[in-house]
DNA sequence: TAATTACCTATTGACATAGTAGGCAAAAGG
DNA sequence: CCTTTTGCCTACTATGTCAATAGGTAATTA
C-alpha cells in the first residue's frame, strides 16, 4: 500500500507544478490548498528535498520550487524517493538477503514480473499527466 | 507491499496443488516442505478455511484439500483473502469513508488506474500458470 | 485408548505509520 | 538593526500491523 507520505508527496509536487512561474511556493499556502497538516508536509519537503526533486529557500520571499520542468517528473520517481522504493516483496528488497530458496521457488518469478509491472507503470506517467 | 501471510498462503496452495492426488496433506509436511513454522502456517491456514479456498479434516490420515482443481483458483483471490484487499491506496480501501476532496483529487485516477492494473494482473494468473 | 491431526485464544516484540511540539537559522523588508 | 516570514532540525507519541510463539482443546482414526 502507499503511504500518506508518497501520496501526499506527490501532491505537493502536483502543486508546485501549477504553481511554477510564482517563484517560491511558501508551503503554508501549499498546506491550506491541499489541506494537510503543515507540520506533518515538512517532514515530506525535507525527505523531497534531500532527494533532489525540489529546493527551499528560507525567509520572506521563501517557500519551496521545482528544480526541474514538471514534464521532466516521473511520479515513479516521487514514489519510490517517500516510500524507499516500491517493492512488492521483501525478497526482492534492495536491502534483502539473499533468500536459500531463491532458486526453486515457485512464486518469484511472478514477484519479478509484478515488480516490473508496477515500476514500469509509475515511471511511464509524468507528473504533468496528472494535471 | 505484501507481506509473508499472502506470500506463503500462495506457497501453501502451490504446494496442495502438486500434492492433490494424495488427500488431505498434513499441515506438517506442508510446514517442512515449504520451511515455514507450523505454529504461523495454522493461522495463515484458518483463513484459506474461511475464505473456502481449501477445507480441513482433523484427525489421523487428516490435512488440508484444495475445495476446488488447481486451475480454478487465480492468484488475485488468495492474495485478495489474506492481505485484506490488495488496494493500493487507503482512499480506494473497501471500508474507506468517502474523501471530500474526491471530485477535485488530481491524485486519484492515478490510483483508480493502478488498482485496476493490479487487480487484472494477479486475477489473471492461474495457481497452475506457477507451476 | 493412544496417536495424530486440526482448531482456538491469547500474548509478544519489533517496527512502521501518521502525526504533534517546540525551537533554531536564514533571509528579506522596513 | 529589528521584526517578520519563511525553512529547517530534533525529539516525542499514540496507534496499529507484522510476524511470530505458546499452550491448550476438539475431532478422528487405527
Amino acid at each position: 500500500m502507499i503511504s500518506t507520505k508518497g501520496r501526499y508527496a506527490l501532491r505537493v509536487m502536483l502543486d508546485l507544478a501549477e504553481q511554477t512561474k510564482k517563484g517560491y511556493v511558501p508551503l503554508k499556502d501549499i498546506a491550506e490548498r491541499q489541506e494537510i497538516s503543515k507540520k506533518y508536509l515538512e517532514i515530506i519537503v525535507k525527505d523531497l528535498v534531500k532527494g533532489n526533486l525540489i529546493k527551499g529557500s528560507s525567509g520572506k520571499g521563501g517557500g519551496y520550487m521545482l528544480c526541474r520542468k514538471p514534464e521532466e517528473y516521473s511520479v515513479g520517481e516521487i514514489i519510490d524517493l517517500m516510500e524507499n522504493s516500491l517493492t512488492a516483496v521483501a525478497c526482492l528488497a534492495p536491502d534483502a538477503k539473499e533468500c536459500p530458496r531463491a532458486k526453486e521457488c515457485r512464486t518469484l518469478p511472478l514477484w519479478h514480473e509484478y515488480d516490473e509491472l508496477v515500476h514500469n507503470f509509475f515511471y511511464s506517467k509524468k507528473l504533468t499527466d496528472l494535471i
